[in-house]
DNA sequence: AAAACGATCTACT
DNA sequence: GTAGATCGTTTTG
């Protein structure tokens, strides 16, 4: 399996910009799901009291310090979302994997979201991790063994398709908030609907 | 035991 | 743009 980490050990800036492009890859009984990174955002584990490492580990954060290149996944309003962790264990910095723009096995993405719109498949933390079939149960679960859930070289986006969205106190005084994302790519989030199938 | 809270999403205006 | 749904976890009484 090719990958795109030549060591998992990054800064979570650094990863949520090298992720961009590349192709986050589900394999279950069902099928078989690609979905292509347009949008992430990183989350610190110093400075940031958003990041859900800032309260020390416990049962729901645990994976977030374990062992890095490995899945966290985080149940919030009834759905899950879907971070590669990084950094040494201990550390508990991650990415957010916020948007996919679908590239195989849509028609069982649109099964589970029962949906037909492909632009509404994986637009959004919650909505990807349903197109693939990811929940809790993968939780801790590592990438680098390119079985069920894992991260393959896509096409590459060149720096200056990049755009970072940076803003301080969002939620709450210290937090942070540094999302990445191709430039113009229709499937992020935050952008205006568009027709239909 | 009940209420409040979220790294969200949908439907509706 | 915003109200309401959603449900596991945390907080409150």
């Amino acid at each position: 399996m090719k990958t795109i980490f030549r060591s998992y050990e990054d800064e979570p800036v650094a990863m949520a910009r090298r992720l961009l492009g590349q192709d986050l890859c589900r394999r279950t009984r069902l099928g078989f799901c690609v979905g292509r990174i347009v949008e992430t955002e990183a989350y610190l584990s110093e400075g940031d009291s958003a990041c859900h490492s800032a309260v020390g580990p416990n049962r729901k954060n645990a994976s977030m310090f374990g062992p890095l290149g490995h899945a966290y996944v985080y149940t919030i309003h009834a759905r899950q979302c879907f971070n590669v962790v990084t950094q040494a264990a201990d550390v508990g910095s991650a990415v957010l994997i916020r948007a996919l723009e679908p590239v195989r096995g849509i028609e069982l993405m649109q099964q589970r979201r029962n949906t037909t719109l492909v632009r509404d498949l994986c637009r959004g933390p919650a909505r990807l991790c349903e197109s693939l079939g990811i929940g809790r149960e993968m939780d801790g679960w590592d990438l680098s063994l390119g079985q069920r859930l894992w991260i393959e070289v896509g096409h590459p986006v060149p720096a200056t398709e990049i755009r970072m969205t940076r803003r301080i106190g969002v939620t709450s005084a210290e937090s942070l908030l540094l999302r990445f994302f191709v430039n113009g790519n229709p499937f992020i989030s935050g952008t205006r609907r568009q027709n239909a199938s």
